[in-house]
Parts: C-alpha cells; structure tokens; sequence
DNA sequence: AGCGTCACCTATCAGCGATAGGTTGTCAAC
DNA sequence: GTTGACAACCTATCGCTGATAGGTGACGCT
C-alpha cells in the first residue's frame, strides 16, 4: 500500500460519508489496515487531508493551458466553471479545499496571467479577478454543499424562491467578468 | 447562568484559543461549570456554534437600512464591508459563518432588496450581486483568517508579492459593483 | 550473515461530544 | 408551611477521535 492508494482511497470515503465521518480508523478499516499505520505515511490527519485536496485539483489542473488565440473571456469562465466542477466533484470538496492553504501551481498561475496580460488586461486588474472569482466560487460551494442540521426544517415562506445554484453562479460570474470587461476595455 | 452569558463567554473563548480549539469542557471550565451542564442550554454543540455565528453577526445586523435618498452604490459597498468586518472581528469568524444555515433576519433582507429595486437595479440582478458579493466576503475571510499548519514554510519566491487583503476585497467588490452598474443602467 | 528501509503491528494516551439519571435552589399555589 | 414544578446544575460513563511509543517481519543489497 503507499501513499496514493491512501489518498484515493480517502477520496472515496469521503464520497461516501462526508467530511466529518472522514476518521482514520475508517479509512485504516476500508484499507484493511490497522489506523496507526496510516501514520507512516502522514505525519498528522491534517497532511493526509491536504494532499486529499490536491488530489481533489486533479481534473482543474489537468485543463489545458489558455494559448495565444482565445478570447480572454470565455477562457476565464471556463477556468473559473473547471475549478467550480472539481469542488463540485467530491462531497464537502469546498470544505476540504477551504481547509488547506493552496500552495497551488505556481507555474501554471503565471502562465495565466500572462495569458491575461497579453490579452490586453491590465496586471492588476487581471490579478484580482482572479483572487475575486476564486473566493466566489469557494463561497458558493461552499454554501451550495452545506447541508442543514438533521431535523431541520428549512421552511422559508414561498416569497423567496429556492436559489437555482448553477445559475447563481453564473450570474455572479457575469457580474465579475463584466466589472474585468470594463477595466480591459479602457 | 442563562444562554446569553454562554454565547458571550465562548465568543470571547473563540477569539482566544481559535475555532477547533473551542470545546465543551474548555468552555464549562470557563463558566466555572462542569461539562455536561452546557446540555442544558444547547441540545448540541452544533447549536451553541450556531447561536455564537448569529450572536456574531450582531454588529452588521445593528446597520442601519438603506433610506430612499441613499446612493444605491455607496450603500451596497458599505453594506458588504459591514459584513466583512463582522466576520473579521472574530477569529475564525469567517468559519464559523459557514458552519451554519444562514437563518438571517428575512424582513431586512427584503428591505434591502426593495431599495435596491427602487433605486433602478433590475430585481434579478439585485438578487445575484447581493449573494454573489455574500460569498465573495465569505471566501476572502476565510482565506484571510487560514492560518497555515504549524512549521509550514510561505517560501513563496519573491516574484509574486504577498497579498494585501483590504485591497484585494476591495478590488473584488468593485468588480462586482461595476458589473451591476451596467445593468443598473440598461 | 548483516544491515537498512519499508510497511506494518499492539498497546495506550488524553481529549472529545453526548447521554442517563440524580441533586439542589427558588418560588408560587394551596 | 408543606407541596410541587421548574431551572440549573451535578456525577458517572459511553464510544469515538487523533496521536505516540515501541516492537515485528519482509525484502534487497553488499
């Protein structure tokens, strides 16, 4: 056994039982191991979890690199749709990802950037979009995935319709890329 | 010993020894009390986190509403840094936020709502920036107040400079706010 | 044969949220 | 002035958690 059937493995768990049921004795249970030996391979619960939300990156950073010819807006939807989707793939994937500092790609970052910059976006403008559009995302997972205390009624009043998350989000990001839209014009 | 003063004493616990830190037994030492006595005030600790997330938001919920006179952008800005600072003025505030259904006061929301509707914003998008700019803040205090693992290196090269967060959110919600301008416009 | 490394094991620890069931103090009704 | 309800605690205990200490066997290399 090493290191990734560990994490995959773990992924899958957490798929099954959420976040919070993600116990080491589970996962040593389910690798047909006992739960102190997980610790030959992480250093804490913490290390295990973090490299679970790399992992969990996989599918975003996998996306091919914007090139020279594309429009800077749809890419930037489409980047910000990819990271959405891989939060969106695995059960509390937001939490798991808010609860790791990031220590992304710094490459693939720069690449981006550069690809922003070359489309006529200001630097500074171009960072904070995407400091912006990554937050937001973060948050609306995060609510999205968040699921009520058990015996708890939601009972909201029929005035305010329940909130259509895909189309939230893409409102949202509208509004983002409409705001960059006007700094790069300018 | 009423529930008022156990939400208080453990808001102030919070700050001190921060979110995962915060226990029913390092709450009841606190209140000089033995642990299963929070029992009788909260049926589970779920709740109690939950009454100190609403008892936290208590200064943003102490903002005035909008008036009819009112720039509608001045407001929305204002309004969202309100919602900020609530979240940074605990620690891990930002956290125990998302921990909790939201539950808000629903008549303030709809008077927010029904001036920005006055004031000429389409009642759509009013709805969209408002959640997307509550989600926004949500992800950057929860970024802000991540603090990394203990004897985790930042390292970061020098080429990327470390980020200011004021600016950054403010950055952020101006690209919000610009975006609904334009629609508030058409 | 001896050694190092990898990948596990058993035993145990302190801390956690939660439950069951008993004990006080206070105050109002009769 | 005893009765009884209720609020606000108590002790004792449960099963579970992350983590540590220290031992065991398999494998490969020299």
């Amino acid at each position: 056994m090493n290191r990734e059937t560990v994490i995959t493995e773990a992924l899958d768990l957490l798929d099954e039982v959420g976040l919070d049921a993600v116990s080491t004795r589970r996962l040593a249970k389910r690798l047909g191991v006992e739960q102190p030996s997980l610790y030959w391979h992480f250093r804490t619960k913490r290390d295990l979890l973090a490299a679970m939300a790399e992992a969990a990156m996989a599918p975003h950073m996998a996306e091919p690199l914007p090139t020279a010819g594309d429009d800077w807006r749809d890419w930037f939807r489409e980047n910000t749709r990819s990271f959405r989707r891989a939060l969106l793939a695995r059960r509390d994937g937001a939490r798991l990802h808010a609860g790791t500092t990031p220590a992304g790609d710094l490459d693939r970052v720069r690449r981006k950037m550069a690809f922003l910059t070359a489309s006529g976006v200001p630097e500074r403008d171009a960072q904070m979009a995407m400091l912006a559009a990554g937050r937001f995302t973060v948050g609306s997972v995060l609510e999205e995935q968040a699921e009520p205390a058990p015996g708890d009624a939601p009972e909201l009043p029929a005035d305010v319709p329940v909130i259509d998350h895909d189309a939230a989000f893409e409102a949202g990001l509208d509004l983002i890329l409409d705001g960059l839209a006007r700094r790069a014009a300018s």
